[in-house]
DNA sequence: CTGAAAGCGCTTACAG
DNA sequence: CTGAAAGCGCTTACAG
């Protein structure tokens, strides 16, 4: 007979010593069931399936990777759980990783704590690491490092530019391009930059789009772009927005058209405007950045830019399990995704 | 020496074996550096703990917890990553969960796919499961009797009502009462319902509390509530939010108030009123649920429901924890949390 | 089908 | 400080 635990329900069962004891069998003979393997009488087999469903006994993870099996874990390394679009990626990622078999282990990779987070990826001996956000550079080109050092392969989703690192990244430069060729050709000359940082990081970066569309139209970027970042805290996009848009109102040079990081801080920024009885677009255009579903949803609806996260994520995916079984590439892969400007209310002309 | 790898750089270390190899020390002293046990002299602890920085040995954790070492892992079901409270209780959780030494395992759990999320996380030997969101009554509660067997830990987080689950939930009654209570003062009798299904599930559910405040006032639920939520398909809250409010707009007997499942929806209905030109709070108001960030800019600002996201989560994380050493009880832990009723412009006096 | 054995990567006594 | 041994929960030959 088999042992019962102390409420004197069905017994918990921690090894498949354990269990077999309970079925009856020999450890070997489980362990052959539980494998699939040829040899073994239907009767027996069934045997050992009525007491796995009776039992809920599930072998040791731990112990079947001790013996060789994979793990079939990745690690993912995200700046926060707060962007919207960062966890939409998440969400995408995992199930597509979960399609092709592997869960995956999840955790914030807060400035500082990177070391400790892919050190804990490592210690569960995941298969792969992905990053998905932006994070110090120094930091997270180390982590990429010791990962490689440890064959273990990675992939970055977002971040451009880094040294060694594979990468699947947004053309943020294409993105701003069509923008602002979009407000080009409503006559717009002046531009307000909302969150968007004055330093180009990259070729693929929004400034580098802004300054190159500019120049080919014969246009001076600093005559005709405003940043007014430096006068406000960003804690809230929201609220970041709408203390940026009254600012620009309170110039003398107002800009006519607003650009912002995101689309959280667009819709503050349309919050703002509307607070100070503007009338969107006659009075000003305004473009976001990701295309959430709210924007469809705004007074006025917001012109912004697609990321195409299904796509991303897909070939994300892709990329990521293709360097599994294979030899370490000598080249870092750099993936580009197109975006799409996506057109709504909150642009419109110029005001003359 | 030891063996390089084929790129000539460090080698990669897979085994405290090959570590102390490495190092030129038995397996056992590089064991008790790894460990802090005492009985070392400061030299070989340092030659140790270079060689660890040098080559970014990590022990396997698999093989660690074999040797008895706990896991530190919590497993957690979402239902889905795509709703924003949702998304931020699981950051808020694992984030507290971190702080306590806690890694976080993070599945979605979809409809049939409940067993196999379980035992995923039974065969990793997590310490105890969280569940967050609403799921499959029947689904849930087996999943359930399935940790207890195991002797496994949970919490259910959302979903109230559950036989024998561990609960902390919103009080969702109290919540509505608030509501129906603000829109009564401002002389609502007719309120529409969006997306508030006509079941009451729970003595904490939405519809038990309307009933109950429009009882206490003397009025009847059917002459005073309308649904339409059999009209159109809900894929995208903002979308049938959007739907509902024209085909409420559309009723010979129109409702004066409506009241919303959650912010998306309601911020759908506020785009679906301003596309019908009507004017808010004069012709109309309209209540959201949870207070996500944007409810601050809509136009009108929405009035909704806070849930304490943050409290909510510092309870969860104290309750599972205190499960975990402790002896199973015999009756369930149920928490309630009480909600905040924000009150912004869309909501307003009813109209004569 | 059973049973004894080896070994995955670790830790922890134990004797040198 | 070293080295050999036992054991955590498994699988996989191997001889019965």
């Amino acid at each position: 007979m088999s042992k019962k635990n102390p409420s004197g329900s069905a017994p918990i069962l921690r090894s498949t010593a354990e269990f077999a004891r309970h079925v009856g069998l020999a450890r070997t003979t489980v362990s052959r069931v539980l494998n699939g393997q040829p040899g073994l009488k239907q009767k027996t087999i069934e045997r050992v399936q009525r007491a796995l469903a009776e039992t809920g006994f599930t072998p040791n993870a731990h112990a079947l990777h001790l013996k060789g099996k994979r793990t079939q874990m990745v690690g993912i390394c995200m700046e926060d759980l707060l962007t919207p679009p960062a966890v939409k990626k998440l969400a995408a990622l995992q199930q597509a990783l979960r399609k092709r078999g592997f869960s995956s282990l999840i955790e914030v990779f807060t400035p500082g704590m990177g070391r400790e987070v892919v050190r804990h990826f490592l210690s569960m001996r995941v298969e792969a690491v992905v990053f998905i956000g932006h994070f110090h550079q120094e930091e997270i080109e180390a982590r990429i490092l010791e990962l490689m050092a440890h064959g273990t392969p990675h992939l970055v989703i977002d971040q451009f530019g880094l040294k060694n690192a594979n990468t699947i990244s947004l053309d943020r430069a294409v993105a701003m391009e069509a923008v602002m060729n979009h407000l080009l050709d409503l006559g717009h000359r002046s531009f307000g930059l909302l969150g968007i940082t004055r330093a180009p990081t990259s070729r693929h970066d929004r400034l580098t789009g802004i300054h190159a569309t500019l120049k080919a139209r014969g246009l001076d970027f600093d005559a005709c772009t405003l940043t007014l970042d430096h006068l406000h805290e960003r804690n809230n996009d929201f609220d970041y927005g709408r203390k940026l848009a009254a600012s620009f109102l309170a110039q003398s040079r107002r800009p006519t058209a607003l650009l912002a990081l995101n689309d959280a801080i667009a819709i503050g920024a349309l919050r703002g405007l509307h607070e100070a009885d503007l009338k969107l677009p006659r009075d000003l255009s305004v473009v976001g950045f990701n295309n959430q579903e709210v924007a469809a949803m705004t007074t006025p609806t917001l012109t912004t830019v697609d990321q195409n996260i299904a796509g991303t994520i897909e070939t994300a995916a892709e990329v990521l399990l293709s360097q599994l079984g294979a030899p370490p590439r000598a080249k870092p892969i750099i993936r580009l995704i197109e975006p799409a400007l996506v057109v709504r209310e909150s642009t419109g002309p110029a005001r003359a």
